[in-house]
RNA sequence: GGCUCCGUAGCUCAGCUGGAUAGAGCACUUGACUUCGAAUCAAUAGGUCGGGGGUUCGAAUCCCUCCGGGGUCACCA
């Protein structure tokens, strides 16, 4: 048990009692949290649960304070001070840092990982944009995020999935196979009009032209129709097989990529239809299918089946969400784009009207990313002269920069991307001061191993050597963080990551400039490699969760 | 207009299930390398938490309202 669950139960029990004892009334305790005081003077550890107790007890929260304080006699325990409204502020004798430190050696990479989730199944459904073309910096921030949430999870005990859903059906696909179809026709020197919603990225071009390359014009002798089906075929084999590339140089994996094709063949599409009409969820009107989205607060209702008999999207992305939750998944996550806002409300209704509850989908909307260089806003790729696309970005200022910077902001916040800030390689960039970090305790343990001295050493009953401030405020650092991984697992919100290691690689700097570890008596220094491993193992971790590495040397 | 995100230091942003003196990075100013990596550290300075009401012991945080800015409102996907 560790020291806060240890100081809540105490906390508890010593509140039991001075109700027991007649001090104030009370049925039901609101819960007790802890917190580190914003100032070191107020303690190790502070609690506002007599100012919350007094509400419903009608009594002084000073009262319950001190009734408290005087029922907790533990050993550990220095001194519980009350102050300020009512808060008390805990003082713990020394040990228990040493006794933490000792912890989080012992755990090694384990150390942040935890059972919190309780194996939840989850499942993380990002990026899914459509295979048309080459992914965009917008879909490059809903990759970073997605997986950095994905390994956030699976750190904190979540039974986690991962998936792409490829829109490989559709009118945008029809489209793509027609983009293609005309630049074929034209490198075979035909006048062609371009598709009106073709697509004219320089991809499709190059599709064209390998197509060209392997079988010339052998396809102009087959009908127009199949000829169509074959380059379908081709582009979206293509698209997928660059999407993958693209995503895995950016470090992003997925367990499943589920075709949306798939649906329409195997009969989920219509037999999810005929569910929802049974039930009474869909009605007709003008010739048309219609969801009743509007039970659920949608603005209108919409469109399942076209008049032309035709499935929408929205569909097919019902007889999706059935499935997933049909593979039973407890929770579904999907990481969408701002400008997919006011589709939830509908796809929401349907998982209610298909039996399940709505809460078990959870869209987290990712707002929109600007790049800037030299201050000024960057629209469009000076290459290409269009979006600009991941994989430029990747080159320019690498997966690593990349990657955090996609993450370190909260989904809330529109993205404002430096990208001069994100390939300077100076103290500027949050990115290479976490790794200059890792990379300094690397280079002190090489120096150390020279000298003879290694961490096979370090002596676990020494770790009490470690008392100065700048030492001890490391420990604690280093301790908050496997609740920090609960409690941005439980939030969502890897950027607290990002912004927790960021923090520790400070406290590490500070550390290392006050306290030298080469050249002091040999059981500080072990004590201090000791430290330094911690910090070490635990910005590894950290790193590993965001999907950057951790250099040996920069 | 409806829905939604944002508005906090010069800039980019944390903090938001109410708590103590509102934080960080960058930029600015000043200082620290003959000793473990100066891609570092230390110090100074910088604020009507968009405005106004309300709720209460206490509000950046919750409620109402107004003002800015982004996104989105298809039988497209």
């Amino acid at each position: 048990m560790d020291i806060k669950e240890l100081l809540q139960k105490a906390i508890y029990q010593a509140a039991h009692q001075a109700i027991a004892d007649g001090v104030f009334a009370s049925h039901e305790l609101p819960q007790i949290i802890l917190e580190v005081p914003p100032q070191k003077e107020f303690g190790d550890f502070a609690t506002n649960f007599s100012m919350q107790a007094a509400r419903a007890a009608k009594t002084n929260p000073r009262v319950i304070a001190e009734a408290i304080v005087a029922r907790m006699q533990e050993t550990w325990l220095d001194k519980a001070v009350i102050a300020g409204p009512g808060f008390i502020n805990f003082y713990l004798k020394s040990d228990w840092l040493y006794t933490m430190l000792r912890d989080i050696l012992s755990q090694g990479e384990n150390y942040g990982n935890s059972q919190f989730g309780e194996k939840e199944r989850v499942q993380v459904e990002y990026v899914s944009a459509n295979p048309t073309g080459p992914l965009h910096v917008g879909h490059g921030r809903g990759a970073a995020v997605g997986s950095a949430l994905v390994n956030l999870l699976k750190a904190a005990g979540y039974d986690v999935a991962s998936e792409y859903y490829i829109n490989d059906a559709g009118n945008q696909i029809d489209n793509l196979a027609a983009s293609v179809h005309a630049r074929y026709l034209e490198l075979l020197g035909q006048e062609v009009e371009f598709p009106a919603d073709g697509y004219h990225g320089q991809d499709i071009i190059e599709t064209a032209q390998r197509i060209v390359d392997k079988v010339g014009d052998s396809y102009l002798a087959k009908p127009v129709l199949e000829r169509l089906a074959i380059l379908k075929e081709i582009a979206l084999k293509e698209k997928l097989a660059a999407l993958k590339a693209d995503l895995a140089a950016f470090n992003v994996q997925f367990d499943v990529w589920f075709s949306e094709c798939t649906l329409h063949q195997n009969g989920a599409l219509t037999e999810t239809c005929q569910v929802l009409k049974d039930n009474g969820s869909i009605y007709e009107k003008d010739g048309a299918l219609w969801l009743k989205s509007t039970a659920c607060g949608d603005d209108k209702d919409r469109v399942v089946i076209r008049d032309n008999g035709i499935p929408t999207y929205l569909a097919a992305d019902i007889a999706y969400h059935r499935n997933k939750l049909d593979r039973g998944f407890n929770q579904l996550i999907n990481i969408w784009g701002a400008d997919h806002h006011g589709y939830i409300c509908r796809v929401k209704a349907a998982i209610g009207a298909l039996g399940y509850s709505p809460e078990q989908l959870e869209v987290l909307i990712v707002q929109m990313v600007s790049l800037y260089r030299s201050g000024q806003l960057v629209k469009m790729s000076k290459r290409t002269g269009q979006s600009v696309t991941l994989s430029e970005l990747i080159e320019e200022v690498g997966t690593d920069a990349a990657r955090f910077f996609f993450i370190m902001r909260s989904l809330d916040s529109q993205l404002d991307f430096d990208l001069d800030l994100a390939k300077s390689k100076s103290n500027e960039n949050p990115v290479y001061y976490i790794q200059y970090a890792y990379a300094r305790i690397a280079s002190i343990f090489r120096q150390a191993a020279e000298d003879g001295i290694s961490l096979e050493e370090i002596d676990y009953t020494k770790l009490d050597l470690l008392a100065s401030e700048w030492e001890v405020d490391l420990i604690k650092k280093l301790g908050e963080y496997q609740e920090e991984i609960a409690d941005a697992a439980k939030e969502r919100a890897p950027h607290r990551i990002a912004r927790y290691v960021h923090d520790l690689a400070g406290q590490f700097h500070t550390f290392y400039n006050q306290c030298r570890i080469k050249g002091v008596d040999r059981d500080l220094q072990l004590a201090r490699m000791g430290l330094a491993l911690a910090v070490q193992t635990t910005i590894r971790h950290a790193l590993g969760i965001l999907g950057i590495s951790a250099p040996e040397k920069m």
